[in-house]
DNA sequence: TTGTATGCGTTATCAG
DNA sequence: CTGATAACGCATACAA
């Protein structure tokens, strides 16, 4: 393997010196830039970032913390355009990225959880889906031991930042639309976990709206389950005349459940994925750019990792109907 | 940050005395060995792998290449699970794993890809989803730089394994098996990306099914694409009695058409993917399980790692017929 | 069985 | 502007 001292001795140069040129250094000469870059091109040399961790005592690795919905691949693709999204920033910002699923870490304490990152020079994580009731993830941003970026979570400190879109508003805005495209007063709101900020925000949205708008919001639990949902429906959805759901898997549980009763009643979701395309009836929903939210999530932990402080992101999001033939190709 | 030689002081012994007792070195006393894992839990020591990996040279570190669906995210669960099994016998077998999409390599050459993962430290690479006609990866493969694992294609030489059901067999399995619960003679068969080695090998049972059974095969290519599945069904299946894919969602695009022409053909499809369920209309398909191939193929990748010479590891797969009473939870 | 010394490939701090 | 040289944290051949 080809090193710095090849590089350095090619060039005839210091080994400092080549390492000045190839992290652009000020103060070196422009013919002694070139003299390096040419040996370097001819020596077909790599840095090892290894070495210039371990030497650097910066490591620039990052860990995507995600929860794998072993039953409900359906879902998959919200995973997947997070890590896409991710990697994409992760090597526009220089950063080394792996990924870790909750499975890995769900046992241990603080301490094991710590030592397990830390030994992995890991010293930023984006955190997504946690639960409002993980303690010893709660404890993990406290300790302020890693920079921290959290999707969908209000936590903020000094080294920890927020970011997600704006759950209230949209879960206001896709009831609104949905209600005032229909008729009727009637509203069953199908909620997702009750552990999850997402779902409190949302249920505060569907209060807050049919305060305003003089409905009768009547609530359950469907847990970000299809089949639950579809109970649900299947149970109280008959004499509702609108059905809003937390989500797009549930909003499709519920839908599936009305055509089995042979019922119609307007259903949305909450999330925009492929799969609503697929049952048969457009519904509305809300879009979420999943890439981005995770691009724009590793940025912002980049600048906690240059220094800057902990801080609340909001992104946009968008109001959707999805058919088949739109999502078709 | 608590180092080796920190352990070392607090356990009076040698710094190289602690790394034989971290490294599970034969020739050490079991008091010394205790005196060194009493201080390691007391200051709660974590080896620094990047240090480790740059003196012992040898960094473990793999790397995940996929190819990400930028639009069909119906099958991001396929992605999904390779990355999840892979990561759990990553971790298993102590393996560092990074992932890497397509994107990021697709315009490169061999140098900078060899480049690109030397850089990265990456010794073993598991190829996901690979071209026939990518040169570039041949090359890579061929040039033997990196230990490499194929998953469905039959690329081995020393530092090569190849992994992955019997698609040959598969193809066979299901289509038989399609045929054989329904009447007629009349196959549509709409392969998939011409420049696939499974394709081939699907099509090539095929053709010996047809010939030992008799039939008339009618071969379309439909690139793995829904859409023209759908317009290859819109055309030809109205005077064919059954329609075969090569993937599920080909075959969903067919069956769709089927139900808007109002006309019934049976339909099967290719790998099991949760949207089978959904389409309303039951179907054979070949049930792969996606995290055990990708676990299998990291179990493999380092077996290369310890020195073994390349091969080809035939996985099982199953038929199944997907409803959504099954997949709903 | 344990300790000493050297090196892995960089970066960073100085002195020149 | 350039070049020695000391870390970085650990592994390992070799000496004891």
């Amino acid at each position: 393997m080809v090193s710095i001292r090849d590089v350095a001795k090619e060039a005839g140069v210091a080994i400092s010196t080549v390492s000045k040129v190839l992290n652009n250094y000020p103060y070196v000469s422009e013919s002694t830039k070139k003299k390096v870059t040419e040996a370097v091109e001819r020596l077909n040399f790599v840095p090892n970032q290894v070495a210039a961790a371990l030497s650097s005592k910066r490591s620039g690795r990052i860990a995507l913390l995600l929860k794998l919905n072993m039953k409900t691949q359906a879902i998959d693709e919200i995973d997947m355009q997070y890590i896409s999204g991710a990697l994409g920033m992760a090597r526009e910002k220089q950063l080394d990225c792996i990924t870790v699923f909750y499975s890995v870490i769900e046992k241990m304490n603080l301490e094991e959880m710590t030592r397990y990152f830390t030994s992995q020079s890991i010293s930023g994580i984006v955190i997504f889906g946690m639960d409002n009731d993980d303690k010893v993830l709660q404890k993990l941003i406290e300790s302020q031991t890693f920079k921290i970026v959290v999707v969908d979570n209000p936590y903020v400190n000094e080294n920890t930042s927020a970011i997600g879109i704006d759950h209230y508003q949209a879960q206001y805005d896709v009831a609104w639309k949905t209600i005032s495209e229909n008729t009727g007063n009637k509203i069953l709101y199908i909620a997702g976990m009750r552990n999850s900020f997402v779902t409190e925000e949302k249920i505060r949205a569907m209060e807050d709206l049919s305060k305003k708008k003089k409905l009768k919001l009547f609530i359950r639990n469907g847990d970000f389950s299809e089949l639950k949902a579809r109970n649900i429906a299947l149970r109280y959805a008959k004499n509702k005349d609108i059905v809003v759901c937390g989500s797009d898997l549930m909003a499709i549980g519920a839908m599936k459940a009305l055509m089995d009763m042979d019922i119609f009643r307007p259903v949305c979701g909450f999330d925009g994925i492929i799969l609503m395309g697929y049952v048969g009836k457009q519904m509305n929903t809300v879009k979420q750019d999943f890439a981005n939210v995770s691009a724009e999530a590793v940025c912002e932990l980049n600048r906690l990792l240059s220094g800057s402080t902990g801080r609340n992101v909001r992104l946009p999001h968008k109001l959707v109907r999805m058919k088949y033939e739109d999502i078709i190709c």
